[in-house]
DNA sequence: TTGTAAGCGTTATCAC
DNA sequence: GTGATAACGCTTACAA
């Protein structure tokens, strides 16, 4: 069995109060701290961080739910989370709704009687239930990559529009004017931010998107496969892509293999997202891409500060911008 | 504040000893259990998961701990084992030792202090040192993806000599005679199952692989480019290529664009592990697939049956088989 | 079948 | 600075 604090106050002549005292900082006299220290280093003692937490309500864990462990979005966000956080003495779990709204709430609830002490959510719900349901329990909450408006929480966010907008503002710098995009859902923050870009930029330089050239995925390779066929399938053919997620990014790919198509004589692509893919396949892809270290890192951050009861700020949107990369997957037209 | 069984107790006009019986399953009148039931619900009591795991020497939860979260097959792992252990009750804490021996001995002590009921060990470190420190502990264990020959523990790995040799021997049956590999560390149980796979299937042919064939590379993206670029600045080139592991393939991809050779017209390619990337690339990659799926599963529920104390058929060792996809990269020759 | 009370390993409060 | 003791919320003998 392992040795408690009792047992290192035996050992070393003194009361668990000091001891525990000892342990959380607080000044003791020489000569107890080396007796603690030598009592410790015997008996092999770690702290009973469970005893801890039931005696301060605290887990000193902590959760991130995702919608699915597959984007390297999210994957990247656990990483930089837990980074952050485990030197803070928080764990991280992990909890994978499965692109189901459902289980996000049954899980979130979960979470609430692990009694983690902070959520990171990326949410896949829209409606703001999961939301509703940690504000009410008290838990530090801090939402990432998509904003869901009728809540009012914190929340680290990629600059969707700039995005949208950078990405179709270049494409059309080099002459194109049938452009077409592949969005996620509409009700999606992050989709209606890339295609109020898309638009933008388009509107801007008095450009009439064909509406066929406006196609949604589900965000799944399949999505992007489908959906690029569907705007290939049209009168008027595009000259230009804007695929606005990574793993559609991947399926539209497929189908331009799959039609054929050269890249860039047929048709130039801009991509979203795409880590290593973006250099393997030929020609280069370009992309933009979100600083995603930075918003993991610093929705970990912002969760310690809610955790530590600083809500000074609250509520914060801090919003990322993206890093454009221009390859050879594009070109000029006449 | 939330409420307690105590509460419960009070509101039935019943002892927290019968609540508590109650909850845990233990046989109760039926007007106490509606009475409870009536309790619960007005005030919405959920059970302090942290006060049970004191009580009981648990917390009900469980680590994985993995060398670093960028693989597919790493995500694949926590994914599945958290789908398995959650629905029994187990949360899954994410640790990442980044590739860094040391940390992972750090995280090991860290997650035994956490009091984790059990871990599943993506092993980094070859010394076994995190091992020891988990068994002596008396934590639960699950080895996943290597072994650590000289422990003995619960293993979850794949047929790796099994991938190496049918590859191999699939581009011997296509006429292949100069073929190199690209493998990982030798040290790992991995890398040197898929080289004495392809160093088998060449044995068996009678044929001499040429040294400088084979290249170790990193496992990262980078090793698995240079390794391609050493292969090829050789006398005598090979036809064709077996490459160990998922990130090491796309590397050399990279660097047979770099070459501008054609697959798989100047060399026919095996890969491996390659999820989305396979069908992406032109022409579609061949590579051998891991049940990453099935194995992850596996590792959930051995690693329960361990925390239940049931060590009947310890210590197991499961090899999974992997499984063949032969595409256009390979080609027959002369 | 139900109630009582001790105890899991900590920390916090209050004396000394 | 240090020691004694009461919590934290739950489970589990044991008693009724």
């Amino acid at each position: 069995m392992a040795s408690t604090i009792r047992d290192v106050a035996a050992y070393a002549g003194l009361s668990v109060g000091t001891v525990s005292k000892y342990i959380n900082g607080k000044p003791v006299k020489e000569s107890t701290r080396s007796a603690i220290e030598d009592a410790i280093k015997v008996l092999d003692f770690h702290p009973n961080n469970i005893a801890k937490g039931l005696r301060n309500a605290k887990s000193f864990s902590v959760a991130i739910l995702l919608p699915m462990l597959d984007s390297t979005f999210c994957t990247s966000m656990i990483s930089s989370i837990e980074s952050t956080l485990l030197p803070l003495g928080y764990s991280v779990i992990v909890c994978e709704c499965h692109n189901d709204a459902e289980m996000e709430l049954r899980k979130t609830q979960y979470l609430i009687d692990r009694m983690v002490d902070g959520i990171v959510l990326i949410p896949y719900g829209l409606d703001g239930k999961q939301i509703e349901l940690i504000q009410k329990n008290n838990i530090p909450l801090v939402l990432l990559d998509q904003e869901i408006k009728k809540h009012k929480a914190d929340c680290i966010v990629l600059d969707n529009e700039l995005a949208g907008y950078e990405s179709t503002h270049r494409l059309i710098e080099l002459g194109h004017k049938d452009i077409a995009i592949i969005t996620g859902n509409f009700e999606h923050y992050t989709s209606r931010g890339r295609l109020k870009g898309f638009l933008d930029a388009m509107k801007e330089a008095d450009l009439i998107p064909v509406d066929e050239h406006i196609q949604c995925g589900d965000y799944s390779i399949d999505g992007g496969y489908e959906a690029m066929l569907r705007i290939w399938d049209t009168k008027k053919r595009p000259t230009a892509i804007f695929i606005s997620n990574y793993d559609m990014t991947i399926g539209a790919y497929l189908a331009i293999n799959y039609l054929n198509l050269k890249i860039p004589d047929d048709i130039s692509v801009i991509g979203f997202d795409n880590f290593p893919l973006a250099n393997v396949v030929n020609p280069p892809l370009s992309f933009a891409e979100q600083p995603t270290n930075e918003m993991g890192t610093e929705a970990g951050k912002l969760l310690y500060k809610r955790i530590c009861g600083d809500y000074s700020d609250y509520p914060q949107t801090i919003m990322h911008k993206p890093t454009m990369y221009y390859k050879e997957s594009i070109r000029k037209i006449n």
